[in-house]
DNA sequence: TTGACATATTCTCATATAGGAATGTAATCT
DNA sequence: AGATTACATTCCTATATGAGAATATGTCAA
């Protein structure tokens, strides 16, 4: 069995660097395929091809204006992600404030040592 | 080119299903492989197989005890999956407000109709 | 040392890519 | 209608994958 499909979730979709660009680009304002062509530097039918598949997990709205098409980011579908984080959130809190506490007593030791002592380190 | 390699980084290694069930499993408390496998069950050398990924990205640390290998959740390295996906946090919250508001104008509405008419709905 | 237990790696295979090139489709303009 | 602009799709290819099966490695116990 191969890996998922990038258009199975959000999870997959994003898996992508391009992708996530993409996604940030069009979360400021509404873009054409063009604008994110010029902007981003990346080939047109790759962009299209990327926006398709943001499309189809839903993390991409568009609609047509004249000849181009206009995409926006719809941030609800990036929603999941984020929860999904946000339950490990405590656990890098907690790790955060342990490596505090370690920094403070390291400090408060290398205080202790006198400076002849220090100047060896 | 192909997709970019699982281990590439955070975002690519979680984009597998079950890479995430075994974080979420390893998150509550250090667990060995063994255990893993039953509660989860899943095929044992796919357990190791996703564990190195993991490992390789930093999601998750291992040490040894007797023959066992015992894993935990790295929650430090998902920081920045949640870190990417909070910038987008303000636009779904927008999109949410706008939700209930037009929830409201609906209620509202449908309020000033008199009960016939209603009743034709 | 030999065997049993726990985990890791290797091998094979079907499959879904992402990029590049070429082509298709749709809308506007003259 | 014909030409042009703006996107989308298709075809091609190299490649990384995840599952399953088999095997290798490492650790403890008798």
């Amino acid at each position: 069995m191969p890996r998922a499909a990038t258009t199975s979730d959000a999870f997959n979709a994003v898996a992508e660097p391009r992708r996530r660009e993409i996604l940030s680009y069009l979360a400021m304002q509404e873009r054409s395929v063009g604008e994110i062509v010029i902007s981003l530097r990346l080939a047109q039918p790759s962009v299209s091809k990327h926006l398709r598949v943001l499309r189809d997990v839903g993390l991409v709205r568009s609609h047509r204006r004249g000849r181009q098409m206009l995409y926006r980011t719809n941030a609800a579908a990036i929603r999941p992600i984020h929860q999904w984080t946000e339950t490990f959130e405590r656990l890098w809190l907690h790790q955060l404030v342990r490596i505090k506490e370690r920094a403070e007593a390291k400090a408060q030791k290398s205080a202790l040592i006198s400076p002849i002592e220090k100047e060896r380190q």
